[in-house]
DNA sequence: AATATCTTGTGATAAGGTTCACATAAACCG
DNA sequence: CGGTTTATGTGAACCTTATCACAAGATATT
């Protein structure tokens, strides 16, 4: 198999060249460099040619690669068709406003339940997706198959409904609380740390001299 | 100085290790030891020490750290007095949200202002923080000393607006759109892009095989 | 006070990822 | 159709980060 040994950060960029090659593909470009990729998506040429060459020879030379194929090579590697159902726990703040996300729109991603203990919110429904209890997410995870849910409860009550929700099945995790969970090994979770990612650019902003924007380097 | 040389991926576990502390000293905890805290916050107790090692020599051998002493440390170190106000651009769903979200509460950072083209949105005030035209950046951002703006527009404006707030003087961008932004080099983005969080969760779940939990070792 | 235990800080090594630079082959052009 | 240009795929070099493993110093114990 081919997708035996991608890199974890080539991974993440598959998706970013796929979005891009759904565009050029709508406006009818039928061919692409790594250079122009590379100035869309400010990514290193060599890098998206080592990322596509794990994939197989996607391209030819002196010619780039086609648009058309590659999109279908990507469609089917990231499996694009199928849908993957997630559910979101915690409709606070940031779970309504991710439940409004729409990760379906041209993704292969839809939320099909929010999950929250508070019984004012269980019953309402934000944009089509209801609220149910926790009680029910046995349930909806057995009903659709979910194995990954968004985690958004507030931060104290992280890990143990993690410890919930892996006991009823969850196999992956989209943590957005600050908390850095506990799990079992065949557990995966992904961790997006909002204040840590504010304070990190802050960071590197505050204690990094001004670089001065490069000039164009002179024409050889 | 000593924050001249310090590695990316450590400045944004710095302040994981300021959290844990705050938590530690409000319990009363007087040491730590890189274990304890790896347990505590899932990295490997190497990779703490070495990430402290970057600051200097915190810890005493055969006792840790003390934890009073690492908390004022990395205080002075992160800047956790000085607050940093930023700005947030595109009062949708998630900007809402985000407004919402408080980043001030035992941070360092706050959102002063929110921004929107859409006129019914401008006037109102989410949590205390009143949104305004696009047309008063300039002013806002001159009173409050403002670098920092969160993006948070629909994709489709996304370069057009970081063009323009670049332009009225911010320098760092939190970015939330899937754009791909194209900035002089003294300008800092970091990207976060839920959707593809959430498919490269997903995209290592399926194609890796399911790890059976670890056994505890045999005690030696 | 001697011994056993603990835990740091770090040299060395491994792992993961990026970029260079070029052989190779296709495309383009006159 | 031969020469020039273009652009891939990849070996090798490089850079960044993670982890191992241990000397050395501090603590704890008897």
């Amino acid at each position: 198999m081919a997708d035996q040994k991608i890199p974890q950060v080539t991974a993440k960029r598959l998706p970013l060249y796929y979005r891009y090659l759904e565009k050029l593909h709508v406006i009818g470009k039928q061919r692409i460099s790594s250079s122009e990729l590379s100035d869309a998506l400010q990514i290193d040429p060599a890098t998206i040619r080592r990322d596509l060459s794990y994939l197989g020879e996607l391209g030819k030379k002196g010619y780039g690669y086609n648009v058309t194929y590659l999109l279908q090579f990507l469609r089917d590697f990231l499996k694009q068709d199928e849908v993957t159902s997630v559910v979101l726990i915690g409709v606070g703040n940031l779970g309504t406003a991710l439940l409004r996300y729409n990760f379906y729109r041209s993704h292969n991603t839809k939320i099909v339940a929010g999950f929250d203990r508070d019984s004012s919110k269980v019953g309402t429904d934000i944009d089509g997706i209801t609220v149910y209890d926790m009680d029910r997410l046995e349930d909806v995870i057995q009903l659709h198959q979910v194995e990954v849910a968004i985690l958004t409860v507030p931060v104290n009550f992280a890990q143990q409904t993690a410890d919930f929700i892996i006991q009823k099945g969850i196999r992956g995790i989209l943590n957005f609380t600050p908390a850095r969970l506990t799990a079992p090994a065949h557990v995966r979770i992904h961790n997006i740390d909002l204040t840590v990612e504010l304070q990190t650019l802050i960071y590197f902003l505050k204690n990094f001299p001004v670089i001065e924007d490069i000039q164009e380097p002179e024409p050889t």
